[in-house]
DNA sequence: TGCCAGGCCGGGT
DNA sequence: ACCCGGCATGGC
């Protein structure tokens, strides 16, 4: 019985197994979707509980009024932001978010990304979390995907995968879901880096709230309630 | 058709 | 330290 199996199995081993398992699954996903490090911050702020899909558009909009450029967005108006990025959802808070942190860049970073992402991994992720609108799960993908620090991205698919796998209960907050995996494996930017994109991707199309275990390319690696839901 | 999507903030308890 | 309402579009 391959439950019995993955019962004495030690955390590192399990996460190993979960990512192998996923890598076989879907293979490569070439995080983050963007052209460049700012278009990662701006994607970032921007699919905060929203679908990528939409994002897409609002991205594509912001292009095509040829203002996406660092220097552009700070200085555009507000509301005109708001409407390039409608289709994003919560536009008007997610304007007023980008403008709080390119206000916060160009003040404190003399609008340099570079400069910004200079910093130490730790120091990095502390200042970013001080800008209103960046939350722990946008600063860790803008450390990961634009920075290339090693920092582990959690979300609301990496929490489901793991409570699913036993690994952890319903109370476990964003840090320490967050540990599990740094504790538990290698530092690696490049590692991460896929880790939360497989994760994504099998949490899009079958790990879902309703969805039965069967289905899923990771059934083989479940051990708790495997048959529920 | 209603539910949900790669959260975060602010106010209340 | 949690808990909750608000924010809003588009896809299934």
């Amino acid at each position: 019985m391959r439950f019995v199996k993955i019962a004495h199995m030690k955390k590192a081993e399990v996460l190993t197994e979960i990512y192998d398992s996923l890598f076989k699954s879907f293979g490569k996903q070439y995080w983050w979707p963007g052209d460049t490090d700012f278009e990662v911050v701006v994607g970032a702020i921007l699919t905060q509980n929203t679908n990528w899909t939409n994002v897409e558009k609002a991205i594509k909009n912001i292009k095509t009024a040829k203002v996406f450029t660092l220097k552009k967005l700070y200085q555009i108006n507000e509301d005109k932001l708001a409407e390039l990025i409608k289709p994003s959802g919560y536009f008007n808070v997610k304007a007023k978010r980008l403008k709080n942190f390119l206000e916060w860049l160009f003040t404190n970073y003399n609008g340099s990304l570079t400069k910004l992402f200079k910093q130490d991994c730790a120091i990095l992720r502390e200042q970013l979390l001080s800008v209103n609108g960046i939350g722990r799960e946008t600063a860790d993908s803008i450390i990961l995907y634009a920075a290339k620090k090693p920092t582990f991205v959690v979300d609301a698919y990496t929490k489901r995968v793991l409570v699913r796998h036993g690994l952890i209960t319903e109370d476990y907050n964003y840090e320490a879901i967050k540990a599990v995996f740094e504790e538990n494996l290698p530092k690696e930017v490049s590692f991460y880096n896929e880790y939360h994109a497989l994760i994504v991707r099998v949490g899009k199309y079958y790990c879902k709230p309703k969805m039965r275990c069967e289905e899923c390319p990771l059934k083989d690696v479940y051990r708790t309630r495997p048959r529920q839901n």
